[in-house]
DNA sequence: TAAAGTTTGTGATTGAGTTCTCAATCACCA
DNA sequence: TGGTGATTGAGAACTCAATCACAAACTTTA
């Protein structure tokens, strides 16, 4: 297919075929067709198809996908082929949760530096990762770690970000309830837990 | 204004723009206009306004706002006005998390069961809330408790997701990596973190 | 009271993303 | 080798959401 610029939806939706490839390896699915696919993931056969077709053409009409094959060009699009280092700021409750999390191994992310500023936590060790001071962010330059997970309070979260973009990270994973001034060339993206869930009751049937 | 079907991406703004209100008034702002919220929140002036114009007209021309006049109203149109009760299944790592986060209560959300399947968790009392077998999931009903947080591993979710709506549960927020199956009438908003997560290496220059 | 300056609410417009459709491609089999 | 059936890839059509732009509504000031 000829130059397009990608929808961000569309790279939104990467990591869910990924997702479906994986799994249907493990049931030692070889090939698997866009309908397939559908079923796993709820997304339209279409939709598969269109998004794939704007980082080529993987697939084989009449068989379907190889998965193994499109599991790999789908990491490598993301970036994912190779592992990613990410750094931790805020070991509290959530922040605990995410270091201790196995699951990110599968997407090729590791969470290789954590920092706080709580003089109880920091010099422990965690997940064979040792707890640095919130000061001491600058390091990371010398680490190669171009990823960042923010998981302080949200009246902290901007001076760590700052800091973060400071030492060279360049993609941001922010979970306070607050939007975060950086240049442009830093990729911000917020999940905010609570507004999630406040959305909820919205489709509560009216009775209720 | 007229009749219209009111866009998901609306719905989705609507808790952000409670956010804004709230930041106002603790700064004791009494009137913020569109543009100033926009400041606060990076959404386009013109995109509250409309977002807003789908379910009334709720300011002055020429003034902007009324901070507590417009909170209420989305309070309500969010149906957080009354208080939601939610019940958590699975108290792991970040189920933890959630049921220790105070952040809920500003959106008038309250986790008020818990529910696991570890001998070793049930019967523990965290934050107020007795643990409960999972197998009693059930007892929701007598609660009125209609929604559902789902933080359990994805080969035990759709099973929990199964009894949740069972226990009469119309609205879950699910955590697991996992598409769940329910009935048209039941609501769920997945969160996968690692996906998330996965999508920022994608946006990283490509000299790394 | 009138004129100047804001800001809302919304119809019209633009733009982005999804779905439709079907010719082209490939495996399989007789 | 040619026919059958399945499935892809991508242009066209469509749907839905974001932005524009401005009349109407309000405040302030003199
Ligand atoms: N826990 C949840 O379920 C949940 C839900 C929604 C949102 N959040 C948000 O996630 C963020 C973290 O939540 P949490 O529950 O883990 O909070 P927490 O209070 O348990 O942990 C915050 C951690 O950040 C550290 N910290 C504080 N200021 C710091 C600084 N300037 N530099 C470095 N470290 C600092 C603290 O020492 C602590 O370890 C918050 O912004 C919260 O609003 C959490
Ligand atoms: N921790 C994270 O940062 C993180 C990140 C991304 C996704 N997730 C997802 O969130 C979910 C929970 O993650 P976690 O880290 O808290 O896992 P965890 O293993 O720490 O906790 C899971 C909890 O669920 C309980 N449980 C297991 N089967 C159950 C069942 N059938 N009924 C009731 N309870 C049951 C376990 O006893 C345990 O307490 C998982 O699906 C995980 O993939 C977690």
């Amino acid at each position: 297919m000829r130059y397009h610029k990608i929808p961000d939806e569309t790279v939104r939706r990467l990591p869910m075929y990924l997702r479906g490839l994986l799994l249907c390896r493990e049931q030692g699915v070889r090939d698997v067709s866009s309908r397939k696919l559908s079923e796993l993931l709820h997304i339209s056969p279409a939709q598969i198809r269109k998004d794939l077709s704007y980082f080529g053409a993987f697939g084989t009409p009449g068989v379907g996908y190889d998965t193994a094959k499109l599991a790999k060009q789908i990491r490598g699009i993301l970036k994912i082929d190779t592992p990613n280092k990410a750094a931790l700021v805020g070991l509290g409750n959530l922040g605990s949760a995410l270091l201790k999390y196995p699951g990110f191994g599968a997407y090729g992310l590791q969470i290789s530096a954590v920092f706080d500023n709580d003089p109880g936590k920091i010099g422990k060790i965690v997940k064979k990762v040792k707890v640095e001071d919130v000061s001491k962010l600058s390091t990371l330059k010398n680490k190669n770690i171009k990823l960042g997970i923010i998981a302080v309070p949200a009246s902290a979260a901007q001076s760590v970000a700052d800091a973060l973009v400071k030492a060279g990270i360049r993609g941001i994973l922010n979970f306070a309830p607050f939007y975060l001034d950086v240049p442009k060339k830093v990729k911000v993206i917020t999940i905010d837990i609570a507004m999630v869930l406040a959305r909820l009751p919205y489709y509560l049937p009216a009775s209720a």
